[in-house]
RNA sequence: GGGCGUAUGGCGCAGUGGUAGCGCGCUUCGUUCACACCGAAGAGGUCCUUGGUUCGAACCCAAGUACGCCCACCA
């Protein structure tokens, strides 16, 4: 046994870090069977972004949970993953390195990226070079090896005990079989399909997107007044888009509108186009907003969709892919003029069209006053910054209840089979489901993404066929479509008559994230393993994505399997800056993680994160991880008074005197008595899911040992007392691994002193332990009462604690004099009293006074 | 507009139908034989507002206010 001179809290990151790793402390031993195991479906975090405090905390909460049931008995299953798939790595290959994809050039296998600006100019994008998608895939993946070495390094050191042998990416080649795999089941079971459809697109990055990353914001723009003409006179819209004029499909009022009862069933023609549309009822019209007469448009916002779907409108697209108006001229428009004003608008931006659209309306005298400006909310992509297009694709989707109610209701039930922490955040899941307004739209055209594992057939024309895609043998996954040729094709019919060509799109990334419990536990890849680990234990995650990883994992499990994937969902909440304010890079608010865990040390970090209670936000306050780092230091001081050598000034106790049998002594035996009742108060919390509750009562015991009872026994131990030194050696074992799973190095460290093996190995503590000492509690809160009130009679004389107390006058209850007197002599040393003690019975219970006279100094 | 949550000393948070708690900060004092990355003592609160239930409400109920998050609002 060594014990330090001067422990400290420096170094022990670096140094059990790589002792953990060295031993395999959390090697997942899988010859454990099912209900010997726990398994965590951890989030992959982005690798291309950054990892601020937040993710911090929330990781930290899910490895509190780790580390219980680790010492629990479980086996702990505990993967990191790493979601490096999607747009926001090509963003940053984009940035990084100053290139951007262009698919149609070949692929050149000499290439070398750029060197890496050091300058300011990066990322601006004029001057990015344009490379192949494989060269370009190639340098996604080099960049996500280093930023995951990064990551890994940091969650080394906060302390997480995750399994580093059992890592994945959502790139790599199981997530893409597992993707495809799942893809192609979801096909043949009539789940996934493909449809020619209007779809939310976002122009910048010449995408689809789902309902579920959309993001509502304000936006700027201006009312215009616009003269439709009928054969009753004008009828006038208000529209914010007038550009859309040309792509006008009918105009609809709400059926009880009064103004306009005259108007249904007749037509109008379109201002300056003057194309002839005709006037609906819709009880989608709102008589209060406009005029109440709208236009339709194909397709302005998802209302247009909706009435051009239930009114069999036609389809009059005129904005393309690149979000500018069309540059050939749509057949509907007939006339010289309005033909005329469509080439002016032809090959512009909205923006500039609408100004356009705005002088021809003038000229014509079909505008009504001029443009009045307002505040509109617009749909955006929640990682772009034009609003979102509605335009018309192919795409794929997955059946998720925005179109069946009955399965709207079977996802709805499965969140009942959850156990939610905390419970309220059921109620998000419910809404999203209830509020979903189509199926779940999962192709990108995007690069570096899972390929769609199909094919189709091309007619004698050269004309795919998409209504009976070929599809992918299981047994060949993953298969990359673009380069690899279809069963039954060879590659030379690629593109040719008769021959095929491949899906051109990629999964989203959230349609591979919602297989992370089948990547992971290695469904149709492992099967013994997926038999021992699926379905998992726990789910843990932000609550800004219940509606896209939680909810989406759900989906895909009930589709496959019928069942819920995990048995319990944790919710983390969010660090804030000190105003209540999201973190965010804009902002300038975030804190960088290695900074905090370097100054403070990895516990300290630790135990402020385990103060975020499950799904409540935590505002940033760095004052508060000096009191982390206090708790650390004080394991670390105390620990070394109890095990040390008297030559160092400890009591040289030792794991010889760890037998309950030994503890007589009254106050000791109430130490270890309330020692019973908080070690099952922190078993219970923990078992709930409460960290922060373990952690509370675990801290308050553990300051009142060091405040309170180590100081009433310090001179009977120091004088060899064997009651005093088995219930400090009990004490200690049982408090260390109380707080092994929040302070896992200074706890490990301690441990290191005087036991064998790894505390994140030993067993949680047990009631059990402590034999069948069954004390008075009480008379350790008697005797820490009358300590204090010696200490306040001091502290007001302004004296020395030292100074001797030459009488002492005690006034309590019968029964607190009789615990007083049962640990007297414990008093009289720690309050340094010499001289006589008088007690007095008071008839109140409770009620403790005392009176010590001090010697003078 | 809908849903969920929160409101307790300057700050961060517990709390429970029965005398308002903890930590930080602050003030004062002490100490260097576990711990200056220290110890002790102290000051500091109409428990958001209004009403109700109750012998008794910070706690339960209702309404309201403020803040946060999610969703909807796109003519």
């Amino acid at each position: 046994m060594t014990v330090p001179e001067k422990p400290v809290l420096e170094g022990l990151e670096a140094t059990w870090s790589q002792r953990w790793e060295e031993q395999g402390t959390y090697r997942f031993d899988r010859t454990k069977t099912r209900d010997e195991i726990y398994s965590i479906d951890t989030p992959p975090p982005t690798v291309s972004g950054s990892l601020h405090v937040g993710h911090v905390f929330s990781y930290t909460h899910t490895d509190l949970i780790a580390r219980y049931q680790r010492m629990r008995g479980r086996e702990v299953f505990y993967p990191m993953g790493w979601d490096d798939n999607g747009l926001p790595t090509e963003r940053r290959v984009q940035n990084y390195y100053g290139v951007r994809c262009d698919p149609s050039l070949p692929y050149d296998p000499e290439f070398t990226p750029p060197e890496v600006s050091t300058g300011s100019t990066s990322g601006k994008g004029q001057s990015q070079i344009a490379i192949s998608r494989r060269n370009f895939i190639d340098l996604c993946n080099e960049l996500v090896e280093e930023d995951e070495k990064v990551f890994e390094g940091l969650w080394r050191t906060l302390g997480l005990s995750v399994d580093w042998t059992q890592t994945y990416t959502t790139i790599g080649t199981d997530a893409q079989a597992t993707s495809q795999r799942a893809f192609l089941r979801n096909l043949a079971r009539g789940e996934a399909y493909s449809q020619d459809a209007p779809t939310l697109w976002d122009v910048t990055f010449q995408t689809a997107v789902a309902q579920a990353e959309l993001e509502a914001r304000d936006y700027p723009g201006h009312y215009h007044r616009v003269a439709y003409h009928t054969p009753d006179g004008p009828a006038y819209i208000e529209t914010t888009r007038p550009e859309l004029t040309a792509a006008a499909v009918a105009l609809i009022a709400h059926p009880d509108d009064e103004r306009y009862q005259h108007l249904f069933g007749k037509t109008a023609t379109s201002p300056v186009f003057g194309v002839e549309v005709p006037i609906l009822p819709h009880t989608l019209a709102d008589p209060e907003k406009g005029s109440g007469l709208v236009h339709c448009c194909t397709f302005g916002d998802l209302t247009d969709v909706q009435w051009w779907r239930e009114l069999q409108l036609p389809n009059r697209t005129i904005i393309g892919r690149d979000g500018r108006i069309l540059r050939d001229l749509p057949e509907w428009i007939t006339s010289d003029q309005g033909r005329a004003a469509f080439a002016e608008m032809a090959g512009k931006t909205t923006f500039s069209a609408r100004e356009v659209m705005v002088q021809a309306l003038r000229d014509s005298g079909d505008l009504d006053g001029e443009p009045t400006p307002t505040q509109r909310v617009a749909n955006f992509f929640e990682k772009g910054d034009k609003p979102l297009e509605i335009v018309s694709t192919r795409q794929w989707y997955i059946a998720n209840g925005g179109r069946s109610a009955d399965l709207r209701d079977a996802l709805v039930k499965r969140g009942d089979q959850l156990t939610w922490v905390p419970p309220y955040m059921q109620s998000r899941f419910t809404n999203w489901i209830e509020g979903l307004n189509g199926d779940w739209l999962i192709s990108r055209q995007r690069f570096f993404g899972i390929p769609f594992p199909v094919w189709y057939r091309l007619d004698a024309d050269g004309e795919p066929d998409y209504d009976d895609p070929i599809v992918a043998a299981e047994d060949t996954l993953p298969v990359d479509p673009a380069s690899q040729a279809p069963p039954g094709f060879d590659e030379s019919q690629r593109g040719e008559p008769h021959g095929f060509i491949a899906d051109p799109d990629v999964l989203d990334t959230w349609a591979t994230s919602s297989l992370t419990p089948q990547i992971v536990t290695g469904w149709e890849r492992d099967t013994d393993l997926f038999e021992r680990t699926y379905p998992m234990d726990l789910r843990p995650q932000g609550h800004d994505i219940i509606r896209t990883w939680l909810f989406s994992t759900v989906v895909r499990a009930h589709l496959e399997f019928g069942a819920v994937p995990w048995s319990h969902a944790a919710l983390s909440g969010f660090v804030v800056d000190p105003d209540r304010k999201k973190m965010s890079k804009s902002k300038g608010n975030v804190v960088v993680p290695d900074e905090i865990i370097d100054k403070y040390g990895a516990d300290a970090v630790r135990w402020r994160a385990a103060l975020a209670r499950p799904g409540a936000d935590s505002p940033f306050d760095e004052t508060q991880m000096k009191v982390g780092r206090r708790l650390s230091m004080k394991v670390l001081n105390a620990s070394k008074f109890v095990l040390a050598t008297p030559e160092q000034y400890g009591l040289g106790a030792d794991a010889s005197l760890l037998d309950p049998a030994l503890v007589t002594e009254p106050l000791d035996r109430a130490l270890l008595t309330r020692l019973r009742g908080v070690i099952e108060e922190a078993t219970a919390h923990l078992d709930g899911y409460d960290y922060s509750s373990a952690l509370e009562v675990t801290e308050k015991f553990f300051w009142d040992f060091c405040d309170d009872y180590l100081e009433l026994v310090k001179e009977r131990a120091k004088g060899g007392d064997g009651s005093a030194r088995a219930t400090f050696v009990l004490a200690l074992s049982s408090q260390l691994r109380l707080l092994a799973p929040f302070l896992p190095y200074v706890t490990e460290e301690v441990w290191s002193w005087w036991q064998d093996g790894s505390i994140h190995r030993a067993a949680w503590p047990t009631v059990a332990e402590l034999g069948a000492i069954d004390g008075d509690p009480e008379v350790l809160a008697a005797a820490a009462q009358v300590l204090s009130g010696i200490r306040g009679a001091k502290s007001n004389a302004k004296v020395s604690q030292k100074t001797e107390v030459t009488s002492l006058a005690v006034s309590a209850s019968e029964a607190t004099l009789g615990r007083i007197s049962a640990a007297l002599s414990d008093v009289r040393a720690a309050g340094n009293v010499t001289g006589d003690v008088t007690t007095s019975a008071s008839d109140s219970d409770g009620d403790l006074t005392v009176e010590a006279v001090l010697a003078e100094a």
